[in-house]
DNA sequence: ACCACCATGTAACAGGTTACATGATTAA
DNA sequence: TTAATCATGTAACCTGTTACATGGTGGT
C-alpha cells in the first residue's frame, strides 16, 4: 500500500457504501442522508466530484444504465484495490479532532453580549439536541445496520450530555441575569 | 451592515481576543491555544494570513513595535468597526453542525473489521476523552475567564458522555467477539 | 552544546460549500 | 398545476492544513 493509497473521510464513506452494493451518486447521497446523515453528510456535488476520481485510482468501476423514464445514471461497483484501501483506512487509529464549536466561542466571549442573547444561543442548542434525541430513539433498531445501532447510542449519549448542559447553563445565566457577575 | 462585514468564525476569535487588548499574532496564538484551545485552535499560519486582512477591511489597526533583543512584532488593536462587526456575528444564532466523526464512521462499517481493531478505536476516544476530563478539571476556575467556565463545563459533560458511551461500547462489542451476531 | 522561546511569514495543497444549470416523470 | 423525485454535474469561492524558511536570545 504505497501514498497514493491514502483516502479522504469521503471516499472511505462512499467506499463504505460501495460494499454494499452497486450504488449510484444519488443513491449514495439519499444512502449517506439517510443512515450516515448524523456524523456524516457531504454535499452532493462533492459525492460527483469524488466518484470519478476513485474510478480514475482504480477504487472502484463505473457503467453507465440507460433508463426509460428517468434520466441514465452511473452505477459505480467497488475493486479489490477499493476494498485494500478501505480496510487500510478502517484499520487506522481514528483521528479524535477537538471540537471546533462557534457556539462556545460565542459564550466564551459572553461579557461582550446581552446576557439575554446568550441564553437564545443556548437554548437554540437545547431544542437541536431534543430534536436529535427524538430523531434517535424513533429509529427501529433494525434500521441501522448491524453496528449502527452503536453509532445511535453515541448520538444519544452526545445529545443527553448536551441538554444536560444547556439546562444548567440557561438556569446559571439567568441567575447572573438577576444578580450580575461584577 | 453589509455584506462584505461577514466574517469567518476564526475572525471573530482574533477580533474577539483583541477586544482584551492589543495583541501580536505570536500572542494571538498563544491565548488561543491556551484558553480557546478546547473548541477553536487555528494553525499559526492561518492566524498571519487573518491578520492583514482584518487591518484591510478596517475591523484592526497594527502597529510596529521595534524590540531590542527580539524580533520586531506588528501589535494589532480592535477598531469601533470592528467591534461592530463582532458583536454582529455574537448574536447570529449559534450554527450548530452535526458531528463529522470518522470514528463514527469505522464504526458503521464495523461489519468489515477485525472486532479487537474495532476495540482499539473505541479505546482510543475512551483515553483521549479521560485525558480531556483531567486536564479540564484541573483548571482553576477563575483561569478561564468570567464565562469561560460555562465552556469548561461543556468539555467535561462531553467527556463523561464519550467516556460512558466508550465503557458501554467496549463491552457490548466483547460481548460480540464471543457470541458474534449473524 | 542544545533546546525552547520569540516572531513572522510563504507555498503547495486538501477538502469542502453554495449557487447555478438542466429536464423528464409522477403523484397530490 | 404544483411539487417532489430522479439524475448529474460545473463554477466560484472559502477555509483550513502541513511543511518550509529564517534567525537571535536565554536558560540548563
Amino acid at each position: 500500500m504505497r501514498d497514493e493509497a491514502q483516502i479522504s473521510v469521503t471516499e472511505a464513506a462512499l467506499l463504505g457504501l460501495l460494499t454494499r452494493g452497486e450504488l449510484s451518486g444519488y443513491d449514495l447521497q439519499r444512502e449517506a442522508e439517510r443512515s450516515g446523515g448524523f456524523f456524516w453528510a457531504p454535499a452532493k456535488s462533492r459525492i460527483y466530484a469524488v466518484l470519478p476520481q476513485l474510478v480514475a485510482r482504480g477504487f472502484a468501476t463505473s457503467r453507465e444504465v440507460v433508463q426509460e423514464h428517468r434520466p441514465n445514471k452511473q452505477l459505480y461497483r467497488i475493486t479489490p484495490l477499493g476494498r485494500t484501501v478501505l480496510q487500510a483506512w478502517l484499520e487506522e487509529p481514528p483521528a479524535i479532532e477537538p471540537e471546533r464549536n462557534p457556539l462556545l466561542l460565542k459564550i466564551y466571549f459572553g461579557e461582550l453580549l446581552e446576557p439575554t442573547v446568550l441564553i437564545e444561543h443556548v437554548r437554540k442548542l437545547h431544542a437541536e439536541a431534543t430534536e436529535l434525541k427524538r430523531r434517535l430513539e424513533a429509529l427501529e433498531p433494525a434500521e441501522s445496520g448491524p453496528f449502527g445501532d452503536l453509532t445511535v447510542r453515541h448520538g444519544l449519549e452526545w445529545a443527553r450530555a448536551m441538554i444536560r448542559w444547556a439546562a444548567s447553563t440557561e438556569k446559571e445565566l439567568e441567575a447572573r441575569l438577576v444578580a450580575p457577575v461584577h
